[in-house]
DNA sequence: GATTTTGCAAGAGCACCGCTCTCTTTGTTA
DNA sequence: TAACAAAGAGAGCGGTGCTCTTGCAAAATC
């Protein structure tokens, strides 16, 4: 049984978390951009000097949530490849994707701010690297479990020329021993669906696109031929 | 010859001009959303409730410069296409990919307002979504004319089933007569060209691709095959 | 147990922002 | 020439991020 009355410190993780809680809410409703921390203060019955003590500046608060957004994000498109573990590697593609999209679609301003526009002079810690490493992750593990399994019927792009378009950090772990192609292949798909998804949300499907849903199953689907390497 | 003295209308015009310059100026300095009406009437030497004469809200000089970057892009796109207009259809698809990505990184800025996220409560007034559609219509263009004059050997995703993805309306011209698998395959490769600059701008290679033109033009290559039907 | 140190919140204040309103000057037009 | 309309100046409102000082309470130290 702990304390009644937390401890210093444990109070102090409390605030920051009310913080974060708070201000997700107001950009839930407002976007980030019109975060402020006068109004999350106001929100909290603080003044916004208090805020302070907990973050130095408005751009570590925001970048606190999107580490957080990240790690969501992260754990949506994991899960959604755990559910179809057993089905084939399109079946996990197809699911690991429209899980990424439909977490966009619900959360709009988290997702703009993580695949949006940074701001211009912002530059994002490295520790935001590796949770946002984690959706590419998802992908590449789905390839190249399906690589391993079922080597592929027609491989395009894999030659020795590839050396030097990728780094050598990111996917390895999760695509040791799978040629650079299908790494190539599987970034490009990673960056077709992100594609898809900020357009729809961003508003570039007015005039072209009717049915977001269908057409990004198609997309997804081309690309998964071209990455499982299938006809 | 003119007066020498503008009279007052070609005075405004020529004011809004200038108003539009320093803007685009400022917003190549620091980025758009550090864009202040405040700023630019300091730059041009007037007092801030000067600029409100010329344009209503801030919103709205922010339109004006979205559509002339949209305009601006669509030029640089039809000027690649024009150039390469002697050779094939996959000679075409990456001028004009290679174009708009140089576009891009040349107006970092620029790009990010228009590709970017949207200011959240910005609702783009319907006059801005010709000038947008300009670059998938190059797109558009070259993959009918090589349709047209080169009919595919392999035809993938054209089915009927494909009725109701897309609009009528934007790609109608370029692309009459093309049916509506091209028509999909040619928007998945618009949304894979603007989903691979964003994360090149964006920041989001970190990690994953290190020779971003070597990247770029693989991912062009891919896409052309798709779309061009061809192996 | 008394004393020092530390952490938190309040409050005033600075320089900036978008935007509105009023006032004066100046060019246009009837 | 008189009436009008456009343009700019200037003051002001409520908002922003951020800093600095002050008071107080909790924790750590002696």
């Amino acid at each position: 049984m702990t304390d009644a009355r937390p401890t210093r410190a444990e109070a102090r993780l409390l605030q920051i978390d009310r913080i974060k809680t708070t201000s997700r809410r107001l950009m839930a409703e407002k976007g980030a951009p019109a975060l402020s921390l006068r109004e999350v203060a106001r929100e909290m019955g603080l003044v916004s000097s208090a805020l302070y003590r907990y973050f130095a500046t408005r751009d570590e608060l925001l970048t606190a949530l999107i580490v957080d957004a990240y790690n969501d994000l992260g754990d949506c498109a994991e899960r959604a490849q755990r559910r179809e573990a057993s089905k084939d590697a399109r079946h996990q593609l197809h699911a690991a994707s429209s899980a990424i999209r439909r977490w966009a679609k619900r959360n709009p301003n988290e997702y703009a701010l993580l695949y949006g526009s940074p701001v211009p002079g912002y530059e994002a810690p490295s520790y935001t690297v590796e949770p946002a490493a984690r959706v590419a992750l998802v992908l590449g593990s789905i390839v190249a479990q399906s690589w391993r399994t079922n080597p592929p019927v027609r491989v395009k792009a894999v030659d020795p020329s590839l050396k030097g378009v990728l780094e050598t950090q990111n996917l390895d772990e999760a695509m040791s021993g799978i040629p650079e192609g299908a790494r190539v292949l599987t970034l490009m798909m990673w960056s077709q669906i992100f594609g898809c998804i900020s357009f729809e949300l961003f508003g570039h499907y007015k005039g072209s696109v009717r049915n977001a849903n269908r057409f990004f199953n198609i997309v997804v689907d081309e690309v998964a031929n071209l990455v499982l390497a299938r006809e």
